[in-house]
DNA sequence: ACGGCGATGTCCGACAGGCAGCCTG
DNA sequence: GTCGGACATCGCCGT
């Protein structure tokens, strides 16, 4: 047997399969083991397996290193807990680096595959890992993304990869584009197209009772109310689950909570009891009354899923969704490209979206990936796709433009500006092109020139760009040879855009010395911060004449207070953060700015990412005072306090509001913390928190002695359930210890 | 006849998502 | 394209 068929044998095991599927047989062939491919099929049709295949072989037969890239920080990890699960036993060093996910960088050379997110591999590269020299495979997840907003990136790391390892072999995974045969030819590889499903998916339409669908039978369903609603209901009776796609956060809510007047009748006690659970081991998560409105909703087995809710509320709702707990879930987006999250029904709400040039119907790929989440596999034959019509032209009309359309065809977005000054300066830094000649090579070596045949006009774009990158001085022109100077190298490893790193060296080129509210402007002038929070029109006003008495005080110079359209969003969104570091409460910032949790977290991240890059761009221009504020002003965003708490937000455990109530009383610094009396510790944080507290702080303490304070009365319980040994003990203590616990209640 | 308050009508505004640094368990 | 909040108007009731 050859090693090939040997390594087939024992992954059909892990995977504890007998035979292939029909695109599995298709993709898998000895002859395709030193090749390039591309791997056209739908969803779940199991071009996972296949890669694992081809990277295992990478690994344990060629004895080369392989990489596994993804759009998604979820997807990545979830394909890295797969693999590890099911071939951990092969002996393999798996790691894992996404943005917030590490296996530790400096030690990612010690493992043989890596899974990355596609920014994570290009910032590796600017990095010079210098193990990617070892590269055997690298597996591009879902490569159609090379037409999205960030395709361009990925489109770049791909050329770039392949002139530094012309040798290293390239597997990308795909949906079923039209023209997957372009990006086969791109990567010089054989294109494998199936349109194989294991589960069935039937695309139909639903108008009145009668839903129609592309294999020409039709369903009816009882109406009473609504077509939605009626939808609704029919799935339930049926004992399945339905994934509904709204357009807006707004409407995922309205419609959830609509639904939940039918879906309450359908749990059973057992789901309720799932439900109430979930949300009770992360109710200590749900700080604000739109974490509670969240939780609510999922105990009536219909809820919403958006990018405003909090992780932990995310995940507890994709999480009881797989379980089957959660009957119906409204969604954006989200989930039509996120993690998979299957359903036997997707109802498609509507198919228009508001976009920047008003509202426009969906493209019809957008359309084939929220109906690849029907069915679910092992539980289903087949699954439906259902879109909604509110008469037959409508009918006729969706047919046309989406049941029985082509998706489009994947477009290269190199020529998207922001993106392409970016990864210019990126490959400028690597010295992968230095001159008019290896620039002309490298982007001939793209997607973009297979798909516009001759790249003229985006020569003419890159020349535009690099004379902006020599006048804003990232790049210099030395004997004819393009060369990165050394703040444009570091601009590259730091992953900004060099706009942003352009706007943030003019303002602090000549300040040795900033206020909070200035450098916060400084961060909020990045394109890394956008979108910005929007205020309402009715704030407009106010907002301008705040800013017209305060913008001196913002290192804001008269023209940009005049000339920058987006001055007013940035002036709000800077106050928001500001707040946020002033100790604000989340409530109240969610309540005063009408925001979500997701969103501001989300933002605080991108907010503390460019804080450390504003601080080391401070330090190349040896601007010590800026750099020390920017480490500062970091921490103050990621744990939301005063610059006074940053010594106990050190502690485990302890955050913005901890602190500030052992602040409060007295306790400044980790060594206050430990010399501090256990007793007044556990009335300060609570007996749990404490606990592990003082065990980080390696005190000793005798829990025979300690008081819980009760909730709604003054009265002390003892802990130790042998209450009549302990009392005794007690007794004694308990006079010692009444003072100081007067106190300390008394203060907090 | 007047004023207060809730019900109904009208107008206008707002509208998805998500990656990247570094560090350290 | 559509939902919903803000505001205006209308109508009922009590005084």
């Amino acid at each position: 047997m050859s090693d090939f068929n040997e390594l087939i044998a024992k992954v059909k095991d892990a995977n504890n399969i007998l035979e292939f599927n029909e695109m599995q047989i298709l993709a898998l062939k000895e002859e395709y083991c030193d090749s390039n491919l591309i791997i056209a099929s739908p969803t779940s049709s199991g071009k996972t397996l296949v890669a694992e295949i081809y990277l295992l072989y990478t690994i344990l037969i060629k004895h080369k290193r392989a990489i596994f890239i993804s759009p998604l920080k979820a997807l990545t990890s979830e394909h890295y807990n797969s693999f590890k699960k099911k071939y951990e036993s092969f002996g393999l060093k798996i790691g894992i680096s996404t943005g917030d996910l590490d296996s530790s960088s400096k030690y990612l050379e010690n493992y043989q595959i890596i899974f990355l997110t596609f920014e994570k591999l290009d910032s590796l590269i600017r990095h010079r890992a210098s193990w990617l020299h070892t590269l055997g495979l690298l597996v591009i997840d879902e490569i159609h993304n090379i037409d999205s907003d960030r395709g361009a990136t990925l489109e770049t790391t791909v050329v770039e990869l392949k002139q530094i390892l012309p040798s290293m072999r390239i597997i990308g995974l795909s949906a079923t584009i039209p023209n997957a045969s372009q990006l086969a030819s791109w990567i010089n590889g054989k294109l494998i197209y199936s349109e194989y499903r294991p589960v069935k998916l039937k695309k139909g339409i639903l108008f009145e009772n009668k839903i129609k669908f592309d294999d020409n039978t039709i369903e009816y369903i009882q109406t009473k109310n609504n077509s939605i609603e009626d939808i609704v209901i029919d799935t339930l009776e049926k004992r399945k689950q339905a994934l509904v796609f709204t357009n807006t956060r707004k409407n995922s809510e309205g419609l959830a909570k609509k639904l939940q007047n039918i879906t309450k009748n359908y749990l059973d006690e057992k789901e309720k009891k799932i439900i109430a659970k979930a949300i009770d081991d992360i109710d200590y998560l749900l700080t604000t009354d739109y974490d509670k409105d969240v939780a609510n909703n999922l105990l009536q087995g219909a809820s919403f899923h958006h990018a405003g809710l909090r992780d932990s509320l995310r995940n507890k709702t994709e999480e009881l969704f797989k379980q089957g707990a959660l009957k119906i879930l409204v969604s954006t987006p989200t989930l039509a490209a996120g993690v998979n999250l299957p359903a036997y029904r997707v109802i498609i709400h509507t198919v228009h979206r508001h976009t920047a040039n008003g509202m426009l119907p969906i493209p019809v790929k957008e359309y084939v990936q929220m109906s690849g989440r029907a069915g679910r596999q092992g539980y289903d034959t087949i699954g439906e796709s259902i879109l909604i019509a509110k008469d037959d032209l409508e009918e006729e009309n969706l047919f046309e433009k989406y049941v029985y359309a082509l998706p489009e065809d994947v477009e290269s977005q190199l020529g998207y500006v922001p993106v392409l000054r970016t990864q210019l300066l990126s490959i400028i830094a690597n010295e992968i092109v230095f001159n008019d000649e290896s620039l002309e090579k490298f982007f001939n070596e793209t997607f973009y020139a297979i798909r516009f045949g001759d790249i003229n006009s985006l020569m003419q774009k890159i020349e535009t760009l690099l004379r902006e990158l020599i006048n804003s001085g990232f790049v210099k022109i030395d004997k004819g040879v393009i060369k990165a100077t050394e703040i444009g190298k570091r601009i590259s490893e730091l992953y900004i855009d060099p706009l942003s790193a352009y706007n943030i060296i003019e303002k602090i080129k000549n300040q040795d010395d900033l206020t909070n509210k200035e450098f916060l402007m400084i961060v909020v002038n990045t394109i890394e911060l956008k979108p910005y929070f929007m205020p309402g029109k009715n704030r407009v006003q106010q907002l301008e004449e705040q800013l017209q008495d305060e913008y001196k005080d913002l290192g804001i110079n008269t023209n940009e207070l005049w000339d920058d359209h987006e001055i007013i969003e940035k002036y709000y969104t800077m106050t928001i953060l500001n707040d946020w570091i002033s100790e604000v409460s989340e409530q109240d910032l969610l309540n005063n700015y009408d925001i979500l949790p997701g969103t501001l977290h989300n933002k605080l991240y991108n907010t503390s990412w460019i804080c450390y890059a504003i601080g080391e761009i401070a330090k190349v221009l040896d601007k010590t005072i800026v750099h020390k504020q920017a480490i500062l002003m970091e921490k103050r965003i990621k744990q939301g306090v005063k610059e006074e708490l940053l010594l106990l937000t050190e502690l485990p455990n302890i955050g913005r509001a901890r602190a500030r109530k052992l602040y409060q009383n007295h306790y400044r610094t980790v060594s206050d913390v430990k010399s501090a009396d256990p007793q007044i510790l556990i009335n300060i944080l609570g007996l749990k928190i404490a606990q592990k507290l003082l065990e980080h702080l390696k005190v000793e303490f005798d829990i025979n002695t300690i008081f819980i304070k009760q909730e709604s009365t003054e009265e002390h319980k003892i802990l130790k359930k042998d209450e009549s040994k302990a009392t005794k003990k007690i007794t004694k203590k308990k006079i010692k210890t009444e003072a100081k616990l007067q106190k300390s209640l008394f203060e907090y």
